[in-house]
DNA sequence: ATGTTATACTAGTATTATGATAGGAAAAGA
DNA sequence: TCTTTTCCTATCATAATACTAGTATAACAT
């Protein structure tokens, strides 16, 4: 359901929150950290600058950073901008909603249920929340 | 994220909790009624009969019924027999719990919870609810 | 016995999605 | 002008999806 793109794309975000005190945190430090093809990042990267939810910058010293505070991004926002939809059926995907069993469909409300389950989850965790969470793993690894 | 198998699955159980009364439902009327090729049909019933959640029995008369009552079925159970698991991340799934990001991965938590609200959903609904909703879909249209 | 009806099982197949890799253009600073 | 970085597009191997098809097996009717 989630592929490697949204994982990847939690995954960057709270890297760049993590990093971007130093400046824009560029793909080449990010991929090392998270060891993830950095061709591949680049492409999760991509689907977060155009949905406005990291700030890039070109050439030396580039890379991205967060465009809001990480308390104002519901993980949910960050997930549909690299998967393009979390619904759990086609039906419900806005542009395909054109279903000829749509009148006549006894378990739409339940996948309407479904897709309002899911959202309403993972619309309820921000990136601070896996940002403080990351930043007490990191505490603990380093006193080790 | 839910497959043509789940949602076969499932209008195929509310099928047979519709028309089990005049005895053993056959894929042949089955796929006739909900428009499914019934070769594909028959891998859908073949994994509900595997999953004790329909009982067989062929030759002439032959079909399918249900093996409990429609209120004794969460529709989490028939989906999660259908397409295998549910979970919404590969790394939650029991085999591959593996992943040897394991012990620093922030995010694992997140989508523990995430697994779960998933599953507590569709455990939260019966298929009597589903049958409900069926048979009076079925009246309406009639009285058109 | 034989034919009919139905499930059971296995194999094949076209299409699409996934998870990348690769090459080069464009921007920005040293 | 060189280096570093993002940006954009193309390509590709593998796997999953959604089927179709054929045959075996069971059960009953004649």
């Amino acid at each position: 359901m989630i592929s490697t793109k949204g994982r990847y794309a939690l995954r960057l975000m709270i890297d760049v929150a993590l990093y971007e005190a130093n400046g824009f945190v560029s793909l080449k430090d990010s991929s090392r950290r998270e060891n993830i093809s950095i061709k591949y990042l680049e492409q999760v990267a991509s689907l977060l600058t155009k949905s406005n939810l990291l700030l890039s910058y070109r050439g030396n010293n580039g890379g991205y950073k967060l465009s809001r505070n990480p308390r104002d991004y519901k993980v949910g926002e960050i997930l549909r901008a690299a998967e393009g939809s979390l619904s759990p059926v086609a039906c419900l995907q806005c542009e395909n909603n054109f279903c000829d069993r749509k009148d006549i469909c006894t378990t739409l409300e339940f996948w309407k249920g479904f897709d309002k389950a899911i959202n309403d989850y993972v619309d309820n965790t921000t990136l601070e929340d896996l940002v403080d969470k990351a930043k007490k793993t990191l505490e603990n690894n380093y006193s080790i």
